[in-house]
RNA sequence: GGGCGACUAGCUCAGUUGGUUAGAGCGCUCCCCUCACACGGGAGAGGUCAAAGGUUCAAGUCCUUUGUCGCCCA
């Protein structure tokens, strides 16, 4: 049967197919019952507002290597997809939607809101898990779940219920973030700082009874208006007299303390403050300190409000200009100098921050940090309840945050989250949390009760995640089975949004750790080396990408890059070598497949040269012996698999794709494929056969090795190479595991020096300029008959590859070092012969300059190795290692300089002709 | 203000416990459309590993200082 496949690698044709078979087939649905130790992993949640971004094609292209890898090792494997509901982001979608069809949201009254979100949700959301399909995930489709379904909603719910009964979870007014654009406290992760040019504005307060002034400095000169007090400190000489008398509050007219306290710092501005308790924090806690009045002066959108006096409806920054102008005309305004100040803004709207008292529902830290930071702290290989956190550097930020962590503000002025359960009764505004919507007050018994409007933070869910989605708080068999998972992989930027609440909520209320380990893998910047963005247009759409370049060329060239602890720069000349990559396997499989049908026509069936249990018994002799490349190959193939399974079981993605691409491009495709092409046509039949079936044999392994990382094009090629009946997807099959019958030191040894001569002879071809195709006599001549013999062996693939007429083995006595154009190394020499004239003088500066680093080499290795000291300290096997280096450099070293010297004998023998 | 990280070839980056002439991809130069592949083959050029000191028999790798850039926390 002759095999049609494209000449070129067409990622468009094929991925399609593939993607939607998998699916189709349910080929990764999870077994509970099945055998095999456990791999299971849950995807951080992505945000049903959002589409595939090229920090998740990092992740989950992460993600999906493993699981893959896990799965073709026998494991008992599960990849849960599903969605975080994203409270902020998703009623920022849907508000702004119906504000362009002239609908104000708050009209439509919350009931009506929410389904219109829900109706969002179902026909728009979610378009990542749409993509996720689209470039293969194996993930467990039937246990996709959403932060907000009611299932998860019933875990949120008795999670709240239980912190709030274990006094975890608290209502108190405090000093919160408020977002004037969102309308909702934030907490401390979700402000973001920005560091930016502002201004120190000193503005002088009249000091009551006195005809002097006290001028502050203060960034923010509008939130003068709440302002109850001036501040110094106790020590400071200028202004201990002041202290306790009042200062006359510009504009306002309000006399307010001068007090003294030693959080004032002297060295800012002119060392005196003013105290607004209400809009800063710092503030706030002196007001508390020292009771003063909190005076709120701005609305929730960040207007001035009736405390403002004649500012009120005035835009806070508007509010700035007219204070400061009104200050100025009455001249109480000393100067304005610059300033750079950290400000605060909201990590969705990217407005600024307002600091403001609200009454909020809080959750306890400290308490729930214990035995989370134990966890980490305490972990070794193996022990029991501890956890991995790479690479180390943020194991270490994860304990310094969570040593030093605060209560978290869990409630949000929204409408769409999981509503927070706590219920007041109108009468005497007890609280009542509950389960199940409650009938009568728990305090006073009332039934005139209201639910509290607000809904709970976003992360709160998010943080239950590996274990809510496996059934929590009933023992499933999905929880029992799955649970804990065996490594969460996430970006390093969500470190405390998700993976440290994750940690405390899974121990607290599970009693386990929810997984084993934490890979943090880099964020991918632009080229130019800063953060993607989508609103700055600096970020690549992996979307475009894949379809353009293939998703196995994306992959492949992320995880190519994905070294741990290093931020990725990703370019689309990588992408293409990448892409590049892809097509060479491509043409490999090609040459199998066209080749074949030559191979067909003397009568052979393939299915018989490389079904699968034939391919299980390779490599292959010849008449009792493994030709010398064969061997070559599969010990290559046994260092390559040894290697990536290592490296991949340690994180190191880089490692193993860089492991897999020089095998199968140099190794297989450079060397051997050239190699044994003709054997592959050899008049010998047990010759042809057998190279049939070692050829096949590594390349099948192969494609296993790669399919983690290239799972399209691998399940592709694996579907037209002859398989097991009933086999139905390469994902499914298993991943190579290092074989110690491949293993062959000495056939390594052998090739390398093949490759050397080869090398050799073709740089000297290249120095001439040689005709490709014009093939010419060479000569090889080596004292060690080893060598000698290992070239005769295998003159033919050297002729071919150095394309000579002949290679000639001469000894070392008749071999002409004067002629020619010459390469040497300490273990041979090689000789073109060729009757043209060499240039002399590109081949003296040659020669030169590795004269100059081997004596270098030389030099610095005398100095070692006649070191005392170092004799007695170093390791034998450095030693030894030196040593046996040193003697092949002076062996080399001396056979330069005697090729020089001839050449300059030859050049000053022309001269004197000449002359 | 506190903490962390980076600085290696023109570019983007590897380099696991200190140990034998420091590697890859892209780009560059030269040759070749050889019957799997020009998304290719072959041969090359290119680095005093940011600077200065120190520890060591031995430093790209460990320590100190400086410079430049970046991140996190307050």
């Amino acid at each position: 049967m002759a095999r049609e496949i494209a000449k070129a690698y067409e990622p468009q044709q094929i991925e399609p197919r593939w993607a939607e078979f998998w699916v189709q087939e349910a080929l990764f649905k999870a077994d509970p019952s099945a055998p095999g130790p456990v791999f299971s992993i849950v995807i951080p949640p992505p945000n049903v507002t959002g589409s595939l971004h090229i920090g998740h094609m990092l992740n989950h292209t992460e993600i999906d290597i493993l699981t893959r890898w896990h799965r073709m090792r026998g494991y008992n494997t599960l990849y849960l997809p599903g969605m975080d509901h994203a409270g902020i982001s998703t009623q920022r979608v849907v508000v702004r939607q119906l504000a362009e069809q002239g609908i104000d949201y708050r009209k439509l009254g919350r009931e009506e809101f929410e389904s219109r979100v829900w109706k969002w949700k179902e026909e728009s959301g979610g378009t990542i898990l749409r993509q996720m399909r689209q470039i293969g995930e194996t993930c467990d489709w039937s246990r996709e779940r959403f932060t907000l379904s009611p299932e998860l909603s019933k875990v949120v719910r008795e999670v709240f219920v239980r912190l709030y009964e274990q006094g975890l979870i608290y209502r108190a007014t405090r000093l919160v973030n408020w977002c004037p654009d969102c309308l909702t406290v934030l907490s401390d992760l979700e402000v973001v700082h920005e560091e930016r040019q502002g201004h120190l504005w000193y503005i002088k307060y009249p000091i009551v009874g006195m005809k002097e002034f006290l001028t502050v400095a203060t960034t923010r000169p509008e939130t003068m208006l709440g302002d109850t007090a001036v501040a110094v400190h106790p020590e400071d000489e200028r202004y201990k007299r002041l202290v306790g008398k009042k200062a006359l509050l510009p504009l306002m007219n309000r006399e307010i303390p001068i007090i003294a306290d030693e959080m004032v710092d002297r060295e800012f501005g002119t060392g005196a403050v003013k105290v607004t308790p209400a809009h800063d924090p710092n503030d706030f806690a002196l007001g508390k300190k020292h009771h003063l009045t909190e005076i709120d002066v701005m609305t929730d959108d960040a207007r001035m409000n009736a405390n403002a006096g004649a500012y009120a409806g005035m835009e806070r920054f508007a509010a700035r200009k007219k204070v400061v102008e009104d200050l100025k005309a009455q001249g109480l305004l000393e100067k304005i100098t610059d300033h750079t100040n950290a400000i605060g803004l909201c990590e969705r709207s990217k407005t600024i921050v307002e600091p403001r008292i609200s009454t909020q529902w809080f959750c306890k830290m400290t308490e729930l940090a214990a035995p989370a930071i134990k966890a980490v702290e305490q972990y070794a290989p193996g022990k029991e309840g501890t956890i991995l956190i790479i690479p180390d550097n943020r194991r270490t930020e994860y304990l310094n945050w969570m040593r030093n962590i605060r209560d978290w503000t869990i409630s949000r002025q929204l409408w769409w989250g999981h509503r927070i359960p706590a219920w007041y009764c109108k009468e005497n505004k007890h609280i009542t949390v509950a389960r199940e919507t409650p009938g009568k007050c728990a305090t006073c018994r009332s039934s005139n009760l209201e639910q509290d409007s607000d809904v709970l933070d976003t992360w709160f869910s998010s943080a239950l995640w590996p274990f809510s989605t496996l059934g929590w708080p009933n023992e499933t068999e999905d929880f029992k089975k799955y649970y804990p998972t065996s490594l969460l992989i996430t970006a390093y930027d969500i470190l405390f949004f998700w993976v440290a609440r994750m940690i405390m909520m899974g121990i607290h209320f599970t009693g386990k750790i929810p997984f084993h380990a934490v890979y943090l893998h880099s964020l991918v910047r632009t080229g130019s080396g800063e953060k993607m963005s989508k609103s700055k247009g600096t970020g690549l759409d992996p979307v475009a990408l894949n379809q353009q370049y293939g998703t196995d060329a994306m992959r492949f060239c992320l995880a190519s890059m994905a070294a741990p602890g290093t931020d990725i720069v990703l370019s689309e000349d990588r992408l293409a070598s990448s892409r590049n990559f892809a097509n060479k396997i491509w043409n490999a499989a090609r040459f199998l497949f066209v080749n074949l049908d030559k191979f067909e026509q003397t009568g052979a069936k393939l299915e018989e040269l490389a079904g699968p249990e034939m391919r299980a018994r390779a490599p292959y002799a010849v008449g009792g012996k493994t030709p010398l490349v064969d061997a070559w190959l599969f010990a290559r193939l046994a260092a390559t698999v040894e290697m990536v399974n290592d490296a991949l079981g340690n994180y190191r993605f880089h490692e193993a794709a860089q492991g897999v691409y020089q095998f199968f491009w140099g190794d297989f495709c450079d060397w051997y494929i050239e190699w044994v092409k003709p054997e592959l046509q050899s008049a010998e039949r047990e010759r042809a056969t057998v190279a049939w079936k070692n050829l096949f044999a590594a390349f099948e392994a192969a494609l296993r090795l790669l399919h983690p990382f290239m799972p399209f094009l691998t399940e592709e090629l694996w579907h037209q190479l002859p398989q097991a009946p009933g086999a139905k997807s390469i994902a499914l099959g298993r991943f190579p595991e290092t074989e110690t019958r491949w293993k062959n030191p000495d056939a390594l040894d052998d090739v390398a020096q093949i490759q050397e001569a080869v090398t050799a002879l073709r740089a000297i071809r290249a120095e001439l300029r040689l005709d490709a195709k014009k093939k010419v006599l060479a000569e090889f001549s080596t004292t060690d008959r080893a060598t000698g013999a290992l070239i005769q062996a295998n003159r033919e693939a050297v002729e071919r590859f150095a394309v000579l007429s002949e290679l000639r083995i001469i000894p070392k006595e008749r071999f002409n070092a004067k002629s020619g154009a010459v390469r040497t190394t300490a273990a041979f020499d090689v000789r073109l012969v060729y009757s043209e004239a060499v240039d002399a003088g590109a081949e003296r500066a040659r020669l030169k300059k590795d004269i100059e680093g081997l004596q270098k080499a030389i030099a610095s290795k005398e100095k070692q190795l006649g070191d005392e000291t170092f004799r007695s300290r170093a390791p034998e096997k450095i030693i030894k290692g030196l040593e046996a280096t040193l003697t092949q450099q002076r062996i080399e070293l001396e056979k330069l300089q005697k090729r020089l010297k001839d050449l300059e004998g030859e050049s000053q023998a022309a001269g004197t002709r000449r002359s």
